[in-house]
DNA sequence: CGCGTTTTTGACTTATATCAACTGTAGTGG
DNA sequence: CCACTACAGTTGATATAAGTCAAAAACGCG
């Protein structure tokens, strides 16, 4: 249940015996969400941490004229909101993209882990940390890119971290994002994502359905996109530059 | 000396004079910069944290093409690279936008703090999640808004961080960036920069020389920029609706 | 099968970029 | 104090990436 989150934190840091069993046993409630419900709405306190297990979320805030901005994209493995144990509410809201199923931590739990497991903390903050630096690089993103690198950039963060949350062994992962999904979160219209995918596609760079995305050409992709992954802290397997995104002679083998 | 820095943390969480003091003593040495320097580059994994004594600075990426862009700028009080505590290696540069100085907090004295002065810890991690929360924002800004609101959104930012910081108590600040500057910020020309100021200017919104920004109608560029404080979690001095970007009723004046 | 959603296509518009010249300002040194 | 320089700001003309509108086609669920 907590693999995925896991297989993402000993990117940073191996965890021992102990500090599995703590994190394996922090979430004490499940909850299942359909799509395009709010996980959280910006405002709310919620009293616990919530853990993606199942689907795939976004942070988003929406301006007065119902325009909407993708500010992330929530993961397996992806805490939704470790920032409201220090920040009293949350500044943005949560909302589903598919049924998703969320693991409740209590705070108490987050607490314990701060006081008895500094090394797992660490880890936690690292994690929060990464967060910051992929929220930068959006900024990166919009801000400069064209159209067709930004959607490639996208594509090259998703397939990272889907490896790094050991989802994926191959270059295909699931894809509910619509192309109007995908155009606010890149700030492009749905017609104009629908345009620069079919040029990738004709490239030859990605193959892309209703369900999957498959990244035909990943080093093709990073270089349109200028992709490295660098930001995403990846400490112990650092993106190298032959082929692969990351490096899959160091990835761990987890029994989970 | 950590003035500005203080007086932000008090914004999450009063301290006392232990607190207080283990902050003035955290900087051990300063360093004076020009103007265009590097406090950190990419890549670089500083031995100390930087606190913003004096200038302004911004985070900043290139992309080979030579452009660049702002992800974030840097004021008195504010610290530079925290999160690289957690982090092994910076993922963006530092670059000063006027002379600067800077103090150097060794890696110890965080430790020290983290270890022995939990609540201040706790302020310093604050601020760092208050950090992404901006960063989270400037994506909503460049993404969503228009280049007038943009630019406006902007400025009552730095307003309110400026009152903060303890900085000002009136509606003008030092405005030592240039239109190109704004431009990289906002990911705009410095040409459609300058339109774009004259506008606000014509609509009474705002005073703007070479070294002065004067906020002339605060409710004014508030609506123009649907500015909401909330992302900058002043707990305590929550933004209220009466003309006041933050209570001025709550603010505490520390003798520095 | 039928209906809602998503993707695709085409025609046209627009906000912002680009290019290029000119003006103002501040600082420097003779 | 003026000439010189360098940079910042301003203006106008033109270009373009991406947006808008609208309708058709494809998909997929019940």
């Amino acid at each position: 249940m907590i693999g995925p989150l896991l297989e993402k934190l000993q990117h940073y840091k191996d965890l021992d015996k102990h500090e599995i069993k703590m994190l394996r046993a922090a979430p004490t409630q499940e909850k299942r969400l359909e799509r395009g419900s709010y996980i959280i709405e910006a405002g709310e306190n919620p009293p616990a941490v919530h853990l993606m297990i199942e689907g795939w979320a976004c942070r988003c805030k929406m301006l007065s004229d119902g325009r909407e901005q993708i500010m992330g994209y929530l993961i397996k493995g992806d805490l939704c909101d470790l920032h409201v144990t220090l920040l009293s509410r949350m500044d943005h809201s949560i909302r589903t993209i598919t049924a998703t199923t969320v693991g409740m931590v209590p705070e108490e739990s987050i607490n314990r882990i701060i006081e008895d497991f500094p090394r797992l903390a660490r880890a936690l903050f690292w994690s929060l940390m990464v967060d910051e630096a992929i929220a930068r690089h959006w900024i990166l993103n919009i801000g400069l890119r064209s159209a067709e690198a930004r959607v490639a950039h996208l594509f090259c963060e998703l397939l990272v971290r889907f490896q790094v949350a050991g989802l994926i062994q191959d270059h295909t992962l699931e894809m509910p994002l619509t192309q109007a999904n995908l155009g606010e979160a890149l700030s492009l219209t749905p017609v104009h994502v629908n345009r620069v995918l079919q040029r990738l596609r004709q490239k030859g760079l990605i193959r892309l359905t209703r369900k999957e995305l498959t990244i035909l050409d990943p080093e093709g992709l990073k270089n349109v996109a200028e992709f490295d992954a660098v930001y995403l802290h990846l400490d112990k397997n650092l993106a190298n530059d032959k082929g692969e995104l990351i490096n899959k002679k160091e990835k761990r083998i987890l029994s989970l």
